[in-house]
DNA sequence: GATGAATGAGGATTCATTCAT
DNA sequence: GATGAATGAATCCTCATTCAT
């Protein structure tokens, strides 16, 4: 009765993965759907049994990239740490998920490249909303900062523009290393991104 | 002599910028020549009379956008300053930079986007160098840095990492205001910024 | 013996009832293997266990069509009626035959229309064609118009171009009635068609 | 300043004839804008200069081969003459657009079949209304109809079935004709159909 | 010099058909 | 026998580039 099964879940997985890659090395406007097909194995047709449009590959991919480092960090928040503890350990994960990412860092940019047009146009509001991406991350760590003003541990700083520049940090070391990985030391760059902002944040008792 | 007399120059600039407005509404892949030849307000073949391909308006467009900051980097540097007055001036200036470029501040994700595809790539490499353009401001920074070392203005860092970061930050942070600008005070973080870079490496005498 | 008993014929007519109504709504072009077999409520696969490709459905859905009206003819044919008679009798069964046909009555456009572009080419001609199944409805006119003139009954016309006419004029109305419903009431129109042939051809003894 | 000059309107109706003549032979469906584009001894891509897509391509040519018909019609109803003599020139002239439209008889079908199915769907109700046009062409001689019953000249007959079945007729003859042409004689048909439909519907005085 | 009409290579998408289960 | 996942040929349409005027 029934014929052929598939994993359907699991082979969207194995296109998106193959389509991450290929945006990756190309980009997306380059990347051509046989490519993607090409990179995963399968016929160019394959694809569309899985996935509407060369659009919703991207939007899955950038859910797909985005999920992961959601999910960690909301685990660290949930231990039980002191906010520059916490602040240290969101600067290791987020190092750690692009690691992760593997082959598909390059494809960071595309993401940004896209989600700053989408904000600016109209359509896809919902399903590709990089600002909000944003907000929920400059707003975890807005918290942690807040927190630390509170129990006395940071000095009084502007927390909402600190975040920023934190966030930012991170996405900018990202993007260099990106460029020219011969000359970022990502674990360097770790370390003193930490050091640097909690050695400036922290309430120096004496002074 | 010459029955028509044009800048040659000057109408090449204006293309130039029509593009660069075209590019950051819709990005490099989406802007059509023709686009472009409205914005300019000149007829589509016009272009070519300028510029050999649509690829070379999109470099001529990055080394326009990057010949200013350069220039006011050399003069920032030759300025009689301490190491922490030029580290705040270079991060003024970047800011400043990036307003007067109006509207073409989104194209920096396809400046971005194209050069970390590129340095994958083989083409292009002398045309578009974004990593040289990032290695030569880096190096601008980490020569400030070590000169403040030196005379014992700076604590002892990493210089190479410090400056990749102070670089990825400005980068970050322009991305943010790209994609929110309600959400970020450029004004607050361009002062946040220094204060954070200054205040973590200032050398405290008493320790 | 056999595992499992299936009416080959049966599932046929199934599958050949679904393309017509697929093919009535959406037009032979648009119609997609995948409607018919929803339609039929089977998988897509098995329409390919009884037919071979897509053009044989639409044949085997024309020989269904025409089957019906061939032997409703004879049948009129064989009866004990006088050249009037038998020409009301046939107007009226094409009428009936017509709307037996039920959803499907917008396929005649598609026979029509392919009937037409394949009587220009070269293939198919011999498992579907239009132009034979039209010269003999015209013969079944013509034989009675003729007995008509024998007996004295109709005045002398040309009987093959009177028999064009008349079966045009049932194809025409028929098109007419799919296309606006409202407009066209089909029994007197069967009835005015009838007493208008039937009118115009009989032989007025006094004149 | 002005550079090539082109008859735009010159040029679209060349287009829009060789895609007639494209659409007799092969069938809207099977047409391919390659097709139109070696008829009409273009580029592809030209095509789109003039025309959106295919669709627009069918509707205009509907539109176009409508045009001349209408413009026949009411030069005849304008035209100083008795209901029964203008019946017999609305035959005529229909004939005589018909033959007028050469290679493009075929067409007609492609017409049909799509009016149809788009009645029974939603879009293009306003730029491709098929059912409208009927009704138009049904109205203009059921004027003269009942204009041939007010002067006493034609007998009472429900005009609005008689006017439907008397387009049916042209309508069908046509399509005999496009499917057979060495089996209807299109003169012969003219008259035939004329003097059936006078004969039929004239009022003998003596009765 | 300037123009925009013409072009055709290129790419996303559709869908009849196949075939492993 | 039945199925539907997989396939790639086929096709519409886009758009950078050319070139006659």
């Amino acid at each position: 009765m029934s014929p052929k099964i598939v994993d359907k879940t699991e082979k969207k997985r194995t296109i998106l993965q193959a389509a991450m890659k290929v945006f990756a090395r190309k980009g997306f406007a380059k990347a051509k759907m046989n490519d993607i097909a090409l990179e995963a194995g399968i016929g160019k047709g394959t694809i569309y049994e899985y996935f509407r449009s060369k659009d919703q590959i991207f939007i899955n991919a950038f859910h797909f990239f985005i999920g992961d480092m959601e999910a960690e960090f909301n685990k660290i928040l949930a231990r039980d740490m002191n906010p520059k503890e916490k602040l240290v350990a969101i600067i290791k994960a987020t190092f750690d998920s692009f690691f992760s990412a593997g082959d598909f860092g390059g494809i960071l940019m595309d993401f940004w490249a896209e989600g700053i047009r989408n904000h600016q146009q109209e359509a896809m509001e919902d399903v590709f909303n990089l600002k909000e991406v944003y907000r929920k991350y400059r707003q975890i760590i807005m918290d942690i900062l807040e927190e630390g003003i509170r129990c006395g541990m940071f000095r009084e700083i502007d927390t909402q523009t600190t975040a920023s520049l934190l966030f930012g940090c991170l996405d900018g070391i990202m993007l260099q290393y990106i460029l020219d990985p011969a000359f970022v030391d990502m674990n360097a760059a770790s370390r003193t991104l930490a050091d640097i902002f909690t050695t400036s944040l922290t309430k120096h008792k004496s002074r």
